[in-house]
DNA sequence: ATGTCACAGTCCCTGTGA
């Protein structure tokens, strides 16, 4: 089973790479996030031709996550089930696994309201995770907009004052972690920086001027079940990239 | 180097968000 995570930075932009990618990478399940798009323009056909399901919550052009699955797709969820107006999150039962795609809001900087909307939208995101049931298989991956620590951040001096490294926001991904579930990427690779986002600008990604943003975090039931994890650098290169490159874990059948 | 994308509307440029 290969669950990935990728915010493509409009799946208008990036269908035809999206799709290519779960072919080319052999994806049980992806999440996705920032769709840019309506549920009309949502490409579920092209999908269906390729064997994938899909469910999306989209918001215009801006926002919008969605879950595409060939491992099964039930019980769709969209949102916390409270009054978020923004369509950041969605859930599903895929192949015995809950699996939650998640689009954390930027905070934009730390004295704007949207940082307390970020700081208020993890809490929520800590008690959906808090409160699963026992012996549930879950993983939920996202563009968190935090780098948890300093190793997932290129130039720690350079973002002091800046929000995605404030300590808030370090303690509020830190407490959904204390919920039970482990940052898999990191737990594999403790030492490598496994960056998964690169601005467009400067050319950071040449220059290795990168974040790492955009986790899986999976129940520690499914940790014996893990044989990898690991970033596809290559879809940050080449014609048209996101700026964020997917996050990959492989677990054995369980 | 405030250096890139993607979007919508003001619609082939500009403002906004990232």
């Amino acid at each position: 089973m290969k669950v990935a995570t990728w915010n493509v930075n409009s799946l208008t932009a990036r269908r035809t790479r999206v799709e290519a990618y779960l072919l080319s990478e052999d994806l049980d399940i992806l999440l996705v996030q920032e769709t840019k798009q309506n549920d009309a323009k949502f490409p579920f056909e092209s999908l269906r031709e390729l064997g994938y399901e899909a469910a999306h919550y989209g918001q215009g052009q801006w926002n919008g996550v969605a879950i595409i699955s060939r491992v099964g797709l039930e019980e769709v969820t969209r949102g916390f089930g409270d009054d978020d107006p923004e369509a950041r999150c969605i859930g599903a039962i895929c192949g015995g696994l809950q699996v939650y795609s998640c689009y954390v809001p930027n905070g934009r900087a730390l004295d704007d309201p949207h940082y307390a909307y970020k700081l208020r939208w993890l809490a929520a995101l800590r008690d959906l995770v808090a409160r699963r049931p026992d012996g549930q298989r879950l993983i939920v991956g996202g563009d968190f907009n935090v780098a948890p620590s300093d190793l997932d951040c290129h130039d720690p001096s350079a973002f002091l004052g800046a929000t995605h490294v404030s300590e808030a926001e370090r303690t509020a991904v830190q407490e959904i972690i204390e919920m039970g579930v482990v940052d898999v990427t990191r737990h594999l690779h403790p030492d490598e920086p496994c960056f998964s986002w690169w601005d467009y600008r400067n050319g950071s990604f040449r220059r290795g001027c990168g974040l790492r943003i955009d986790l899986l975090l999976v129940s520690a039931n499914l940790l014996p079940s893990v044989r990898a994890s690991y970033v596809s650098r290559d879809q940050r290169k080449g014609e048209k990239p996101s700026d964020h490159a997917p996050v990959v874990v492989e677990l054995e059948p369980f």
